[in-house]
DNA sequence: AAAACGGGGGC
DNA sequence: GCCCCAGTTTT
């Protein structure tokens, strides 16, 4: 009982620090609203995204979709023709085979329809938590909170979570943060996670929340 | 839980 | 050359 009461009370605080600390980044970023929400072009663009950065990640959905108009397109191309439109995501032997492969299953079972729930997406080749949750929040605009290595770091340094893993940080997370902000978190801390809150050498001297971080307040107070 | 997998780009 | 980087799958 009394535990109950001062856990409960601990996530207040604790929802108390994340609305002030995602209101600062709200003030600093702008969210990139994703221009096309289409759910299957939204799935390819994450799968591109994995373990790649942005720029790379863009150039390669670009030059895939100005190739191949639609799902169909995709699923007929040669292999060999995708690998060389997606080559600058990295890894994109494995990368084309699987946007082939989500490709056929889609259209083979889901009628073309990008299934829009975790269960079928995390059936699909490629697909784990992060990119099943990518297309929930930007294509569906489901509440979730996708965990990649940004997502995860940062809220342990900030002292709101203390976790191991990426679905430990996921489960804690979305305990803490008020539901109207799972949406935007994603998008705004890898923003963080790559100009400031950087894995290596982050740049506390310039951090605007640096008073809120934990880790901040351990090693450079 | 940990290791394997797998490439571009920055320096 | 070396090292980092918006994960997923397998052991």
């Amino acid at each position: 009982m009394g535990d109950y009461i001062s856990k409960s009370k601990n996530n207040n605080n604790l929802s108390f620090k994340v609305e002030k600390i995602m209101k600062e980044l709200n003030n600093l970023y702008t969210l990139r609203v994703f221009e096309d929400r289409d759910p299957y072009r939204v799935l390819i663009r994450t799968i591109l995204s994995q373990r790649t950065k942005d720029a790379n990640t863009d150039k390669a959905t670009n030059q895939l979709f100005s190739k191949y108009k639609d799902i169909h397109e995709v699923a007929d191309a040669p292999i060999e023709d995708i690998e060389k439109l997606v080559k600058s995501a990295g890894f994109f032997r494995v990368k084309a085979n699987r946007i082939k492969e989500v490709s056929h299953i889609i259209l083979d079972y889901y009628g073309g329809i990008v299934p829009n729930n975790m269960k079928e997406l995390l059936e699909l080749p490629g697909v784990g938590r992060k990119t099943a949750n990518c297309v929930l929040v930007f294509a569906f605009q489901e509440p979730a909170i996708p965990v990649d290595t940004h997502v995860h770091r940062i809220p342990n340094r900030w002292g709101i979570v203390n976790t191991k893993t990426p679905e430990k940080t996921e489960e804690e997370l979305m305990k803490i943060v008020p539901k109207n902000l799972w949406i935007d978190m994603n998008d705004l801390i890898v923003q963080f996670g790559q100009t400031i809150c950087r894995p290596l050498n982050p740049l506390c001297e310039e951090c605007p929340i640096a008073d809120l971080c934990d880790y901040y307040n351990t090693n450079f107070l």
